[in-house]
DNA sequence: CGGTATCCTTTTAGATACTG
DNA sequence: CAGTATCTAAAAGGATACCG
């Protein structure tokens, strides 16, 4: 038996323990989209370099968020996509695109007042 | 933290851009349960150092989430309190406490089952 | 109590070169 | 194409001392 020390008490804390940084949830935005593959997702994600790509995907796949298909071809194939665990974080990333685009909209009306 | 002209289009990146970090959304989580002084989020946060605590909460300010309230009494008091702005990011946390939870029962579920 | 200031360590990220 | 390896720079965070 799991000893309850062992388990973050706080569900808040668990997940952002899991995706509370800026990458993981740029990259869940991307994916939630649909399947993609690297260099997709490395120029969709402004800014990201390709290590740090490579680094957050590595940690979401251990996490089981991401699942990752190699095609044996040449040139290499690989496919990003989220598993079922990754899909079930949908209602976060779109709480944060509502919030934004309210947001953004917000400051649209403020800039047209100057 | 990027200036107002700079911020991206997307949605989701604007959010990220104000509170995608790990303290902020922890902030955010003790913020909402109600007013809170200084020392009470300190305590609240696990692992959170005052100087990091400090600079968040300013950054916080400053993007107008958060109200900081100084009582000019010895020794001195400060409640610390979320904007309208600030509360109307409640359903981003909810939905991170929602998954969160999810994903605690299931994590115990399998170690039930080991 | 609620901070600042300073110094130091750790973590994170960028740049570049190379490879199956 | 999809990485890895290496080195460096920058950002974040910790420890400690001090203050109104």
């Amino acid at each position: 038996m799991l000893k309850k020390e062992e388990l973050p008490v706080c569900p808040v804390a668990t997940t952002v323990d899991l995706i509370g940084n800026k990458w993981k949830l740029l990259i869940l935005r991307e994916l939630l989209k649909g399947t993609c593959r690297f260099n997709q997702l490395n120029r969709a994600i402004d800014g990201i370099s390709q290590k740090v790509l490579t680094e957050n995907l590595r940690q979401m796949e251990n996490d089981g968020i991401v699942n990752r298909i190699v095609y044996a071809q040449v040139p290499p194939k690989v496919e990003y996509s989220l598993s079922d665990l990754g899909n079930s974080l949908r209602p976060i990333i779109d709480a944060m695109s509502d919030w934004g685009t309210n947001y953004l909209q917000e400051n649209q009306n403020e800039k047209k007042e100057d």
